[in-house]
DNA sequence: TCTTGACCTCAAGTGGGCTTGAAGTTGCAT
DNA sequence: ATGCAACTTCAAGCCCACTTGAGGTCAAGA
């Protein structure tokens, strides 16, 4: 059991962010010690957890849709195995980003957009986006979500 | 030479996002065919460009410090090796997370934040995070960025 | 008992990244 | 010459993820 402000510290997290977590139902307090949150040390982890899924890019609703509010509500295995998928489609897109900019360190040409190399290893990334394939026919101003 | 229609429908960002882009100075244009704006296909590799380092969690302004409003100004190699070794950094946590995920679908323990591998697999691609350190000595609400 | 300080709630504000809408301009086809 | 679709600008709006601020409450210590 800890309240705020230790869970603030050995988290990382600010007490508002907490509160706001807590208010958006991605975690809960346990009970009160005068007006103090209580929080299980289990939340904790659900916290890291929250923190490496934001860094891969989801929202905190497509969080909450996967870990559940609770700890149990059964994470659907299909759900997990997309998000899972997802990640790894990530993970490759960064790859070639980070080869990308390797690259350009030491490419000794005066603009890196026309090096082909570099050109390639882009391309390469996005061909995996493009699962998104086509959308709108026309384009008057319209149209995707990205 | 490609018109912003063009542009939007071969790279899949709304024809807005591109005005804004430009506005920013992420992209600009070479000039105007009557009132259309004329896009070099260079642009095309930096749009791609774009949109791999915000999966990578980068923000506008961030990439635009990385590589230049235009194509040349020099990126800056230490500049680049930085954002390599974040993006590195991330595909750690990537990684781990989605191995984590992976393990909670074939894992039996009937509450998963409790199950001692998963809090092993999310507590080690944070500690490679931890190196935000310490900070702020009280906690009146205060503090932290992220 | 009184103060103090860390918490509380709730509403409003902020910044990023766009989108939307109104009103105007243009080139091309009729 | 006229119409119209596809552009243009500019300001305002929207969603997300929080933060900030005002005003209130509590419990532990002087």
């Amino acid at each position: 059991m800890l309240d705020i402000s230790e869970l603030s510290r050995e988290s990382g997290f600010s007490p508002s962010k907490l509160r706001y977590y807590e208010e958006v139902g991605l975690i809960r307090s346990v009970g009160r010690r005068g007006l103090k949150r209580l929080y299980e040390d289990e939340v904790k982890t659900r916290i890291s957890l929250i923190s490496l899924a934001q860094t891969a890019g989801f929202s905190l609703g497509e969080i909450k849709e996967t870990i559940g509010s609770e700890g149990r509500p059964d994470l659907d295995g299909t759900v997990l195995a997309a998000k899972a998928d997802a990640i790894d489609a990530k993970i490759k897109e960064l790859t070639a980003l980070r080869d990308g900019l390797r690259h350009v360190m030491n490419c000794t040409a005066e603009n890196h957009l026309d090096c082909p190399r570099f050109q390639r290893i882009i391309r390469v990334a996005l061909t995996k986006k493009q699962v998104d394939g086509k959308r709108s026919k026309k384009n008057p101003d319209k149209g995707r979500r990205n």
